[in-house]
DNA sequence: AGCCTACCTGGGTC
DNA sequence: AGACCCAGGTAGG
């Protein structure tokens, strides 16, 4: 199979900060090649970075290019239908015509902290994820460790998905489609996969959803203000204000959308609100002054600049813990 | 309105 | 070895 490529230098993509950074949780790397394996889209891609160049591969798919109207349809012809079609979605998936470079700088002027930390954290791009994968996917992030999100995220494809196809031994699936979640069966199975109390929330909102309109529903959210489609999102059960940002973000495309939780929270106290330090826990009050506070010193992207930040706080990414340890929350003892 | 606490589960810590 | 704590929170009181 031949890789096909993109001209895309390395600040304006890391794969790593992007694809492992807790957007997606269906990417996986393959160290010694140098791969990245995932799923979005109902396509199986493979990506690699080099110097200046994303190249990609189609692994499997379950979408097909639109005919098209060209009589003479040579081999070459179709190829390059195929890839056109294929490179549009990649693009799109990683917001490829935003220029990230120029965006850095504006939110390095405006932040001494972003300025220091993004030199280690350059092209953390925000994916324009799906909205149906977005929101199941973080129903189950809620309480929960990366590690255990992804095996939930990859038992919802397995079981409700559809399988796209069998590569190197392993089969691929897609992200279920909504009315598959919404069956009265589904809490019972979830519960019995390990999904815990999430087994509930997924059913409920899958069924709400269907009940307003299905993947259509998510159209009109996306043509909403910011703040109303978080409102509306947060009628769904088991999504409340940090899941309700996390899906405006990464998938309705209302970019000004700041997720507040531990870690970010952590950040804030230490960095820029000191009168928040020592709480217990994020109070809606507290979550509405975090959020405002970067709204108003990034911007109207401000979530996509958190995220940045959010990335250079996650453990798996510091090569060096002893500049940020004073980050962390102080460890508790009782006794 | 704003502050508690229970909640499924699995991995880490002491 | 066993009882904690904690994890990209939320619903219900």
């Amino acid at each position: 199979m031949n890789w096909n490529k993109l001209l895309c230098n390395r600040n304006e993509l890391q794969l790593l900060g992007t694809l492992n950074g807790g957007q997606s949780f269906r990417w996986t790397y393959n160290k010694d090649k140098d791969e990245w394996t995932g799923v979005f889209s109902k396509t199986v891609w493979k990506l690699k970075h080099t110097e200046d160049c994303l190249h990609y591969q189609i692994i499997g798919s379950l979408k097909k290019p639109p005919e098209s109207n060209i009589k003479a349809k040579t081999s070459k012809d179709m190829y390059k239908l195929k890839y056109e079609y294929f490179e549009a979605m990649l693009k799109k998936y990683f917001r490829l015509e935003l220029p990230l470079t120029k965006y850095y700088d504006e939110w390095s002027e405006k932040d001494e902290i972003f300025k220091a930390a993004c030199k280690q954290f350059y092209g953390i791009r925000m994916l324009a994820q799906e909205p149906v994968e977005n929101l199941f996917s973080f129903i189950c992030s809620q309480n929960n460790h990366i590690s255990r999100i992804s095996s939930m995220v990859e038992k919802l494809c397995t079981f409700y998905g559809e399988e796209i196809c069998e590569y190197d031994g392993v089969k691929y699936y897609s992200f279920p489609d909504v009315n598959k979640l919404s069956g009265s069966q589904v809490e019972a199975k979830l519960r019995e996969l390990g999904f815990g109390y999430r087994a509930k929330f997924i059913q409920k909102s899958a069924a709400q959803i269907i009940e307003w309109g299905g993947e259509e529903w998510f159209d009109t959210l996306q043509n909403m203000k910011y703040k109303e489609a978080r409102q509306e999102l947060m009628k769904l059960c088991g999504i409340g204000p940090k899941v309700a940002d996390c899906i405006c973000l990464m998938s309705l495309n209302h970019l000004e959308a700041l997720p507040v939780d531990t870690h970010v929270y952590q950040i804030a106290a230490h960095n820029y609100l000191p009168h928040l330090r020592g709480k217990k826990n994020v109070t809606d009050k507290m979550y509405t002054e975090i959020g405002d506070h970067f709204r108003q010193l990034y911007g109207d992207m401000a979530g996509w600049a958190h995220t940045v930040l959010f990335c250079a706080d996650l453990k798996k990414f510091q090569t060096d813990t002893s500049d940020t340890e004073n980050s962390k929350p102080k460890k508790k003892r009782k006794k």
